[in-house]
DNA sequence: CTTACTATTAAACGATTGTTTGAAACGACC
DNA sequence: GGTCGTTTCAAACAATCGTTTAATAGTAAG
């Protein structure tokens, strides 16, 4: 095996990466992949052995250092803050910003990495939704234990949901600024994601200390609020 | 043209949508949506003239209905309180109820319009950006001067930026449980769904009263919160 | 029945898909 | 030079893609 980087393999997996984050995966041909990365077609099957082991190298190779930084995150904050709860605001930034940092120091195309994994929540196949959530269930469970703790009154059941809230309007922020920014004329970049991200984070721990809406309530209630 | 219900061409319909919101747009054949609806290949370009045009028909059938609700719980309310500003709550209802109001009514299948949607802001091919960003593009234009009123001390990047929040936070509810919930091994009902939807409304709410955060502010910076 | 229009069908079209093949080119070591 | 293992290459593979065609069935009006 080589050793030189920006090698064939090397090129394929981010020219993967970057026409799965613009086009989705099913519509990313392999032809395409392989005429951009100015490399032979046989060379995805030679290196990877099929389409399918590329896109899980092309998700292993970031979804790896995504989880790890969050965990080590919050591993620091465990020990820094012992027993007692950590601030939800540390929490969040825990979880959200190392979206930002795995893609700090890759070239110009900073943006490619979150579009991706923001994608990959909707488009994932059946076959990559075990890759995808085997490693990212752990990483789930200990933020949201490390969240009940910072939130006593929630059950885990809103902590859940709210932590999928949070994933949510994070990862959003990434698809849709390729959306509406077309529209709206802006060019997009990493400044404008990264203060995306910085906002996201008092919006998301003001719904954290939101109090739950009343169960099985269709119809707007007659109580008051607190 | 025929008048008849449930025919061949409402039958194309609403297989598609199935399938495109459980395998992707890209990732559904004409052919597998022809063998489950059991009509003729041919019957789709006959009806429809071409696969393009069938995805925008597919779209077209749930996306104006979502639309005109929306801008009509916004007229109410605005009748409602004439000059004054809407409360949030209602403001947020107005928008996010509707996508549950449009999938009552629906046979077994009540989810799948809902995760279309949801996973069209992902998966938008170039062609159907326009389709569904131009009607979309009032209501969303409508929300956010109607949310300026209520939170006159936002600015209206704030807004927008919030705003997206939410229906990152919304939709990623309808995806995210298809992708956890074979996981936690939960079936998902229309219930559970609905309660999300009911849970998202005051963590949103709570995320719009939030104070928003200062710019360009890498470090935790040294004043309080509010 | 004949006419006219709509709808459905089986079959085939060319284009594109992912994959495989066998030969050629490369570099390292003896 | 000769040999081995690795990598690249053009070419072709069967399969599937969206689309088109021509023939057939169905239905309502003259």
């Amino acid at each position: 095996m080589k050793r030189i980087l920006n090698s064939t393999r090397e090129r394929i997996l981010s020219t993967a990466e970057q026409l799965f984050a613009e086009s989705g995966i099913a519509a990313t041909s392999m032809r395409s992949i392989t005429a951009m990365a100015r490399v032979n077609l046989a060379a995805v099957n030679y290196h990877f052995g099929s389409k399918e082991a590329l896109i899980e190298a092309v998700y292993e190779r970031r979804l790896e250092p995504l989880n790890k930084a969050r965990l080590r995150n919050l591993n620091k904050l465990e020990k820094k803050y012992g027993k007692k709860a950590i601030p939800a605001e540390e929490i969040i930034e825990a979880f959200v910003l190392p979206m930002l940092e795995i893609s700090i120091g890759e070239g110009k195309q900073t943006l490619n990495i979150m579009r991706l994994i923001s994608r990959t929540y909707s488009e994932a196949a059946k076959q990559f939704r075990k890759l995808f959530a085997e490693s990212y269930h752990e990483v789930l469970d200990r933020y949201q234990v490390a969240l009940a703790k910072t939130f006593p009154k929630l059950s885990p059941e809103i902590i859940n949901l709210r932590l999928q809230f949070t994933i949510g309007a994070m990862s959003h922020s990434f698809v849709e600024s390729e959306l509406l920014g077309l529209i709206s004329g802006e060019s997009i970049t990493s400044e404008w994601i990264e203060r995306q991200v910085h906002q996201l984070v008092p919006f998301v721990i003001a719904g954290f200390h939101a109090k739950p809406a009343p169960i099985q309530a269709s119809l707007p209630s007659v109580d008051g609020e607190a």
